[in-house]
Formats: C-alpha cells, structure tokens, sequence
DNA sequence: TTGTATGCGTTATCAA
DNA sequence: TTGATAACGCATACAA
C-alpha cells in the first residue's frame, strides 16, 4: 500500500533550499521583489522539486487574502442561473480568483448552511443569487466586512451592490413589442413575487404600465410545479372576447411551463402571443420560436465580480445598483396578425 | 464605519462558559458523551450567545475530517451535467457533507488550477465530470488518499471508481427501437471521442452492432460549434437513397445542434428519424418532440457519493464500476412509417 | 470527566 | 536583504 505522501510544507522547501521559511513564504506573497536573484532561484527550484503548494487552509487562518469568491444560487437546474454563473466565472478567471459555488436548491436550511460553509472559508466576497428570506445571515457576512453582491435583488438596510436587469424597462420593452406586433391585452404570468425580488419590480411594473397605456391586462401568479393553474388560466384567457391576447413570461421557467400548457391546449402560439423574459437553449427550436429579452448574463456576472474588487478596496462607498438592458430576440411567438 | 466583528473563537466560548477549550473542542467534535450535562449546557448557551461556529480552516489545519466533496465539471452549461451535480448534491446532503463545486469550462489549465484548489482544501473525495487529459493530477490526488469516483469515463491505471451510463445497453436500446419504428440505416453523430470517454465507448458499440445487425450505418464525428459539419452531413444522409434514415445523437449537445440544422434544412423530424442520448428540458416541446435515452442523473449522483463513502472507510478493494440503464422516452420523432 | 500543552502550515513582527 | 519567533483556531496525546 503506497503510503499517503504528504504534501510538501514550506519548511521542507525551505530546508531543501538551504534558507529559512520566511523567504519562501514572502516568494508565494507576492514580495519576490525584495528577494535576491539567488535567492528566488533557489527557492523556485526547490519547490519545483518537491512540488510544493501552498496551503490555503493555513493561509486563511493567518488572516491573508484568499483568493475565494463564493457564489450562492437558488436553484442550479435553472438555465438562467447557470448562465449568470458562467458570467461570474469568466470574471474570476480574468481576475484571478478562484469560486466556489454552493447551490441551496431552494431549501431555507441548506441555503443557511452554505452560507455558514462560505464565509467560514473566508471568501472574499459573495455573489447572491436567491431568493430566500435569509436577511440575517447575509446581514451578518456583510457587516463581518465580506463584499455582497445581489443578483435579481434588492435588500433593504443592508450594505450591499446589486447588479442585474432593469425590470422597468425591459416590461416596457416587451409590453411595446406586444402592442406594435398588433396584440391588444396581455396575461402576466409570474412566480410569487417574494419581498424585495425582481419578480415584484416586474409585476409592479407590468400593472403600471398597462394602466399607462390603457392596455387590458390579466395577471397569473402560480408555481411552475401546477401547471393546471397555467392551463385553467390560459384556457380562460383565450376563451374570453377581446382584442388580440398575449402572453408575457416572467421568467425562463415560466416560459417553459407556458409553452408546455399552450401545447397541451392546443393552442396556437402566435396567435396567441407569447414573450418571455429570458432566453432560452431551445427558444428558436419550436415552432414557431419563441420571442425573448435576452440578459446579458456574461455582462452581469462581470459586473458583479467588479463590484465586489472594487468593495475590496474603498469600501467606504454607499451601494450601487447596475442595471442591464434585455436585447429583444424577435420570432415566431409574436407575429404581426395575418391579413385575412 | 462599525468595525469588522470578528467570529467568535473556541476560546472565547470557552472563557464564557468557564470551561477550557478542549471541552468546547470535545462537543463540537461529536464526543459529546464524554461531557456531563452541566458542561454542555454551559457550551451551548455560550456557543449560542456569541454565535460561535467552528473554523474549518483552522480545523482542517490540523487533519481532522473536513466533511467536504469536491465535484470538478467540465462544462456547467451542459445540462446533463447540471442534472448530475443535482443528483449528487442530494446525496451530499443525505450524506451530511458540503459539496464544492468548479467548473473548468473546458479549460485545461483552468482544469489543474481547479484540481489544485480543491486538493488543497482537504476535500473527502472528488467527484470528476471532466473529459480532459489531465491523468498526472488526477493520479497524484489519487495517491494522496483522496477517494476519486469517474464519471462517464474510465482512466487506466488509477485507483478510482467509475460511475456512468451502461454504454453498450444504451447504444442497443437505441439501435433496438429505431429498427423496431421502421428505420433501415442510421447516422451516429458525436462530439470527438476523447481517450477512454464514454463517447468513444458508445461509438464502438455503435459500430459493432450495426455491423451485427447489418444496419447500415454512417457515422459523422464533429463539433457542436460547426453545424456547417452537420448540416451538410444531413443533407447527404438525406439525399441518398435507401431504407428509412434514422439520426442517433450521441448526447444532449449533439441532439440540440441536429435538431435545429433539421430545421435549418427544412427536413421533416419523424420523417427522418432523431433519437437522442440524454433527456433535455424541452423535448417534449418541439413539434414532434424528441425520441430520448434519459439517465437516472439522480441514481448517477447518488451512487458516486456511496462510492466516496465507501472508501473512506474500506479503502482497499479494487475500483469497482457502477453502470446504469437508461430509460426510453419515446416520442415523435421516431414514429412508425405512415401507411401511404 | 476535565484540563494542559503541543503542533498543524502559514504569515507578520521584529531584530539582525 | 534575511532570519528567528510568535501568533492564527483548533484537535489531541497526555496528565490530573
């Protein structure tokens, strides 16, 4: 049996080496300046030999910079959240942090413990991604001085930046794609807007804005996981007499719980519009494709990752919030009506 | 500006208490039988008041057990492996262990540099969904003691379990149900089969059994960044004469990039047969939907913790190999011939 | 049952 | 420019 070889500590480089440890640890801190030409060569070598790595388990304890960013989400099997993270990645990797993602998959008591697993492994900042009620435990990471970033949130009496999209105006630019495509009243469909969410700024503005424009509108808010709310409502909707109706999608899941209604209705979409806010892998697959706003994930998880370096450094500033704007990706789902 | 609150330590809980460190250490360490009830009530409102949790850095520093799994994904934008990473984040959960997660995005360096955090934290075990050729690390973490399960590939000479789809059953089922709907010929389109990857694996028996069958069968190996590849391949599969033609995508990816240059092409799914390796999100969606092998992802996910757990305890059996069946999910696209 | 003392690998403080 | 030494927070062998 091969027996477990230990790692390689600073000391053994060191004695490899033939200095002490204090100058091998100030090669890996970043102080290879101060270091003479010899020195450094004897030091890279000797590591080189013994393969050494420094332990970042030790390092932390001593208080240093990590390197760590943790990323929080709601939920992982949703495309959008994977999308924002692949953004916030790309972001680590041009900086050169390291991240480490937890996913609570919704469940209060894991998500708890995540964060707990995150900030003990002194992460130097976090990015949020969900939609829990956890106030407590972020209040807490953020007043222990650990930059947070909010995604899709807003969090009232707390020290933190938020970053994603403008609800406002990406209502208003589907509500504008709705009405010059010809369709004269709109369902909304949406999950619980839970406090402080971007699900209640879109639905806020949704009613607002059809009220503005005198545009007759219906709201549905259900679970993805009843889609007989979907259908009864969907088939309500269509049934009822007016101008020609549309759909808006809140979100993703939304979206796919729709067209799965639609289809089992029998419904036409385009007809019947469909818009949905986020896009989707298989969006231009059906038939006809479906009408997105687009988020900038990649833009988003870059922005986020900004935030938090810049919090690294002046921390002193108030929050800051950066809105993107949706990129309308047109298709079949809303067509203008066919001149009959 | 309030001043960073730094987190209770063990001896500070244990100056509350008016007990020494050792105990504290005792009840955080699961030997709480060994301390008299007044002792724990004391720790534990101690512990309670300042809020006190246990640094894992700290902890881990010293080679205790740190309750954590490392899971590596290749690239976090593929479902499949998103479903996966559900299923053994359950089975973390189930386990009472914290699972960590890195995505490489299909980058080798960024690869290492994952590996080489992850080893560094004290991780239980690994778990690899990884395609790349990254042996040297992948052993030495081996070597080290850490528990390594496979995913979907096998590497020789390594002391890890493997965990993945039953290949050869799948690639039958496939072949199986297409003849049985009428199709006489297949194009087997696939991703580059990497060494010793599951690709590589259902592209043999692909090849075997048609020839056993005396199926006709072609074979297009390309990349999902070119559909130029496929679509042209398409169109000659389509164009030429022959028995009823049938698609086999080797996985989820594959399927997506085929169904839309069908599209593309204007080709009539069903028609022309499609039967896709691993389930998607939207396959019941398209018009017809799509003919699948799903994975029990979350019996995948559960089976590699069960393997990291059994050799943390008896780590000297060989590596074993957990194969799973696939389910079929038939759907229009591939229906029996139209009686014309 | 409880406490004391030492070491884990690193960085920071100080002195040389 | 370099090196010795004391923390960091915890677990553990050992003593009581």
């Amino acid at each position: 049996m091969p027996q477990p070889p230990r790692r390689a500590t600073i000391l053994e480089v060191a004695h490899e080496a033939g200095v002490s440890k204090t100058s091998v640890s100030r090669y890996y801190s970043g102080e290879r300046e101060r270091l003479s030409e010899t020195m450094r060569e004897r030091i890279v070598s000797a590591a080189e030999r013994l393969g050494y790595q420094p332990n970042p388990m030790a390092r932390g304890l001593k208080g240093g910079p990590s390197g760590l960013v943790g990323m929080l989400v709601a939920d992982i099997r949703n495309p959008f959240s994977v999308a924002i993270m692949h953004g916030v990645e790309q972001a680590c990797r041009q900086a050169g942090l390291s991240l480490m993602v937890c996913n609570s998959d919704n469940d209060p008591n894991q998500e708890k413990a995540q964060l707990a697993l995150l900030s003990s492994y002194r992460i130097e900042g976090l990015v949020v991604n969900a939609a829990g009620r956890h106030s407590e435990a972020l209040h807490s990471l953020a007043q222990s001085g650990t930059p947070l970033v909010l995604l899709d949130r807003t969090l009232s009496d707390v020290n933190a930046d938020q970053v994603g999209l403008d609800n406002a105006a990406a209502v208003d630019m589907a509500l504008d794609h709705l009405v010059e495509r010809g369709y004269g009243r709109v369902l909304f469909i949406t999950e619980p807007p839970s406090l402080a969410s971007s699900r209640q700024a879109r639905l806020e503005r949704f009613q607002a804005r059809c009220a503005a424009l005198k545009l007759p509108a219906n709201t549905l808010i259900t679970e993805v996981t009843t889609p007989r709310h979907i259908e009864q409502a969907l088939k309500e909707f269509h049934r009822t007499r007016g101008p020609r109706p549309a759909i808006l999608c809140a979100n993703g899941q939304i979206t796919q719980a729709v067209i799965r209604s639609v289809k089992v209705l029998g419904l036409a979409v385009g007809e019947i519009g469909v818009l949905g806010i986020d896009e989707l892998d298989w969006c231009d697959l059906t038939d006809p494709g479906i009408t997105t706003l687009a988020q900038p994930t990649d833009a988003i998880g870059k922005a986020a990752i900004d935030c938090l370096r810049q919090r690294q450094t002046g921390s002193g500033d108030p929050p800051r919030s950066h809105l993107f704007l949706p990129r309308l990706i047109a298709r079949g789902s809303t067509q203008p009506p066919l001149l009959a």
